[in-house]
DNA sequence: GATGAATGAGCGTTCATTCAT
DNA sequence: AATGAATGAACGCTCATTCAT
C-alpha cells in the first residue's frame, strides 16, 4: 500500500508517476522493470520513491489493484446501466464493459497485465483479498439469484468455475481460431471478440441451465 | 538444452541435480531462484554447473520440457489403455491421467508448475514446439474424429478452447468449493477430484454434444 | 567519459582515486588491473565507483586523456614562452616540455605510460580524436611552416615520421648507452638527457635540413 | 618453455598446435585468448596442453622467441647471400629481409605481432635474453665494423638508437602518408615499402655518415 | 518533504588449472 | 601420455535501499 506521502502529491505527479510505471512494467515486465528507469522518467528523486512506496512490489499492486478496481467499476455500471436480471444477459454485459475497459486503458496497461504475474502476487494477502472481492463478488449474488429463480442448475460452485473462466475461454478461442498469440489481436477485432462472447455465453447457458 | 555432460553423469547425481532445482524453482520461482542455492544444496561446484548446463534458464526449460513430456506420456499411455472412441469418455482419461501424474511427481513439481511461466519461456523456440506438440496435438485429433462421428458440434475451435481449459476449470471449481488456496490440496482428494471432474464433463458435454 | 559525480566529487577523493588507479595501472597494467584493488585503496564502495564511471576503460580512458592534455599542454606553453620559429629549436623545447612533464607526473605515471594501450584504446572514437589532435597537430604546422620558410626539405611524411620518433629514440639511445630497462632512470638524469636530446636533434637536423 | 613432451609431438600435431595457437592470437590478442578455443581447434584435449606448456605465457612466449628467431635467420641468411661491408647497404638488405619474412609468415602471424604484447612479456627474463640477442646482436657489429672502417662517425649509441628504431619509422612515414591505421596495409604494397625504406636509410645515412 | 550520492551484498558467469581415470 | 570432468576463486557489475544534507 503506497505511504500516504503519494496521495498527498498533486494529482498530477502522481498521475505521471503512475504512467511512467505502468510503461516500464509493460515493457520489461515485473522482474524486468527498475526503479532507476522509472524515478527517471518521472523526474523524480529516488529517494522521493521511498517516501510515496515501500518498494517496488508495492508500487506494482497499488496499481494492480486500482486497475482491477476501475475494471469492476466498469462492470457495475454496465450492469446497473441495463438493470436485467437474466444472468446469460448479465455475462454478455460484463464480457462487454471488459472489452471496453480495456480498450480505455490503452496499450501499456494491456501489455502490462499481458506478463505473469510475478511470484510475490500470489502470496500477497491483499492480492487474495482483492481476488475474494471482486470475481467472486461480482458472480456470486448473479449465480445465487439465477439459481433463486430457478434460471439456472442448483450448483453455485459449478457455475461460479464455468462463468469465472468464461474470459480465458474467449481469449483461448479467438487465439486458437488465428493461431496467434498476440495478446492485443484479440482486443482489437471488436466484431470477432463479440461474437466468440456470445458462442461462449450460449455454450455455458447449454450446460447451466436448468433442466 | 543440457550439455552432453550433464546426460553423462551417474543416474544419482542427475536426479540429485533435478530434485534441488525443482524444489528452488517451486520455493522461489524461476525469478527467485538463486544459483548459489541449487549448487550448494545439489553439493556440486558452480563451475560444474555450467558444465551441466548453459545457464539457469537451460536448466529450467530442460526441467519443464521434462516433466511435460512425462505428462504427455502419461495421458497418452492412459488413452492406448483405455481403447475408446467416446471424447468425453477420452477427456475423462486424460484428467485422471493429468491427476496420476500429479501425485507421481509429488508436491514440489506442483509448486513450481504453479509458478507464472517466465518470459524467456514464451520466446523460445524450443517452447513454442512443445505447446504445438502438447495440447494442441493432443486435442484436436480427438475433436476431429468426434466431429467427423457427429458425436459433438461442427466447431473444433470452440471445442478446443473448452477442452483445453477443462482441467483449469476443474481445479477453480475445487478451490472454489473448499475455499482454499493451497494447490496442492486439490490433488489429494482423489474422489473430490474425480467428482468434479464428471461434473465438469457433463457439463461440456451438454454444451458441445450435437443436436 | 566520467560521470557527472566524479566532478562532483571534493578535489582531494578526486585525486585519491585517480592516484590509486594510475599506480594500479601502472604495476599491473590494464587488463591486470583489478577494480576490487583500486576501491580498496581508495576506500569506496564499489557502487560508488559505478557512480563515477561507466567501466574500468572509463576510468583508464579518462586518466590517458588527461595526462595527454596536460602534456599537450606543457608543451605549448614552453613553445609559447619561447617564441621561435626555427623548427630544431622548436624540437628541442617540446623534448624539453616532456622531460618535465614526465618529472611533475611522477614514477607511476610513467610507468602506466609505458604498458601497451589495450585494444579496446585504438576502436575508441574518443581515443582517434586524441591522437588526431596531439602528436598530428602538433607536430604538422611547424614542419609545414620550416619547409615553406625552406628550413627543411620538402617531404612533409619524412619530417613527421622523424619527429614523431626522436622521443623513441632518445629514449633508446640512453637505454642502450646505460644497458638498462627501467624506464624511469632515463628520465631522472636531466642533463643526460638533454645531452641526448641534442645529440638526437642534430642527428635529425643533418637529415632534413634543405640542401 | 614448452615442456620436452611438446617436442617430442609428431611434427604434424606440434604443427597444429601452433598454428592454431598463432590464429587465436591473432584474432584475440594475448589478453583475450582462451585456452578452450586453442585446445578445441587443435583437438587435443585440456590436459594434455598441460603436458606440454606450463601455461598460456609458455606458449605465447615460445611462439614469439621461434618467430624472431625465423626472422633473425632470414636477415642473416640475406646478409650473408650478398657478402656487403657497406653498413647503408646491409640496413637495406636487413629491411628487405623483414618484408619477405612477413610475406612468408601469413597474415595471422602479422596480426598476432600486431597487437600489442602482453605486460608479462616486458618483465620475463627469457624476453630480456631475447631482445639482447636479436637487434643487439645484428647491428652491433655492424656498427663497430663501420666505425672502425670510417664509415659512419663515431658513436656506437647514436647509431644503434637510430638503426632499431628504422623500422618503427618507415612504417610511421607510411602510416601518416596513407592516413591509415591498418598495419597489413604498409606490407603489401611493396613498391611503396621499398621507396620508403630507401627513403628513410638515405635520411640516416645524412645524419650517420662520418664528417 | 525532497534529494541523490553512497552503499555493499549479491548476482551470474568465466576459465585456468587440477586430478582421477 | 592422454583425457575431460571437476573445481572454485575471482571477476566486473547491478541496483534496491539508506541516509546525510
Amino acid at each position: 500500500m503506497p505511504k500516504p506521502t503519494f496521495f498527498n502529491l498533486k494529482e498530477e505527479k502522481r498521475e505521471k508517476i503512475e504512467i511512467v510505471a505502468i510503461k516500464e512494467f509493460a515493457e520489461r515486465g515485473f522482474h524486468g522493470a527498475r526503479l532507476n528507469n522509472i524515478v527517471q522518467e518521472a523526474v523524480i528523486a529516488k529517494g522521493s520513491f521511498y517516501q510515496y512506496f515501500c518498494d517496488l512490489e508495492d508500487l506494482y499492486t497499488h496499481l494492480i489493484i486500482k486497475l482491477n478496481r476501475r475494471k469492476m467499476d466498469a462492470i457495475y455500471e454496465e450492469l446497473k446501466r441495463h438493470k436485467t436480471t437474466d444472468i446469460f444477459t448479465q455475462l454478455a454485459l460484463i464480457l462487454k464493459a471488459v472489452l471496453q475497459f480495456i480498450h480505455s486503458c490503452g496499450e501499456d496497461v494491456l501489455k502490462m497485465l499481458n506478463h505473469p504475474f510475478p511470484a510475490f502476487f500470489y502470496a500477497s494477502e491483499e492480492i487474495r483479498e482483492l481476488r475474494e472481492k471482486s470475481e467472486k463478488t461480482l458472480f456470486e449474488p448473479l449465480i445465487k439469484e439465477a439459481i433463486a429463480k430457478g434460471d439456472i442448475i442448483d450448483d453455485e460452485d459449478l457455475a461460479y468455475s464455468v462463468l469465472s473462466h468464461s474470459g480465458a475461454i474467449i481469449r483461448e478461442y479467438l487465439f486458437h481460431k488465428a493461431h496467434s498469440r498476440d495478446y492485443f489481436d484479440i482486443f482489437s477485432d471488436e466484431k470477432a471478440y463479440n461474437d466468440a462472447a456470445e458462442l461462449i455465453n450460449n455454450f455455458i447457458k447449454q450446460g447451466l441451465k436448468a433442466k
